[in-house]
DNA sequence: TATAATTCCTATGTTTTTGATAGGAAATAC
DNA sequence: GTATTTCCTATCAAAAACATAGGAATTATA
């Protein structure tokens, strides 16, 4: 599966960061949005790595978002999140050594379908991931 | 990851009969396609199951596809030598009980991508996989 | 009718990825 | 200085992906 449980725990941890002020102490966000909390610490340190979200530490301490919730993409956000977006190991990065690829008639459709994949990730944000709106 | 390694040989195996009048021997199709023997058993099992290729049991014998290359498009074959196509385990069927299901605004994304993927799968067939074509 | 070549079937094993959990150090508000 | 929080490193468990093994059943053909 090209989405994983950990990609998208980072969409809804972000989701419900959206619209609040103060930095949300993790334990609450991930209570909220119901991502176990050990796992979700990991996941939040791959958003502020990205700089995605901010973090303050200490007492009232936690995390916001940066940016606007429109100027994230969801591609952007999974790219980051996930192992690798890509719809076969062939366009992954991981089989760059494959010995077929040079004359493999198959790679261009990966390739068309991944740009695909990707085209459509990118034109959702944050604020389609909010209850109404 | 979408399409994995299984569902990749599985296309070229089929790939490997396009033009074959003759059955073709695993022994010998596998070793032009480059797929583990045992592993591309396994493989040509549910293709047959799943009437695309038919078989030959006993000496002389071996697998043929069952019709026009033109006539079987990737989302069709992967559908069936995939675990599942879906995007997400949101939409494969795996949390078809998600609690979260009814009120998730995400969903409605991972469904539109589903489709997405679907289309475009649905577009190409056997033949474009082949060397020149 | 024996033999070699083949598919078919069931079981098992290995590796990688995914999904977490544990424990404690470092920072900070109060 | 104490409570609350992030940060860091290590470890573990379950599932999926990727196969392999061995032998029964079938069939052409010498």
């Amino acid at each position: 599966m090209i989405i994983s449980t950990r990609g998208r725990y980072a969409l809804r941890l972000m989701a419900g960061l959206v619209g609040e002020e103060r930095s949300v102490p993790l334990r609450e966000l991930a209570g909220k949005e119901e991502v176990p909390f050990k796992y979700a610490e990991a996941i939040v340190n791959t958003l502020v790595k990205a700089g995605f979200v901010e973090s303050a530490r200490g007492k009232s301490g936690g995390y916001r978002l940066t940016r606007d919730p429109r100027d994230y993409s969801l591609a952007e956000v999974l790219r980051v999140t996930e192992n690798s977006l890509a719809a076969t190991d062939c366009t992954g990065g991981k089989d760059a050594d494959c010995p077929r690829a040079a004359t493999c008639p198959t790679l261009p459709v990966w390739r068309a379908l991944d740009e695909t994949v990707n085209d459509f990730l990118s034109k959702y944000t944050l604020l389609d991931l909010l209850p109404h709106s």
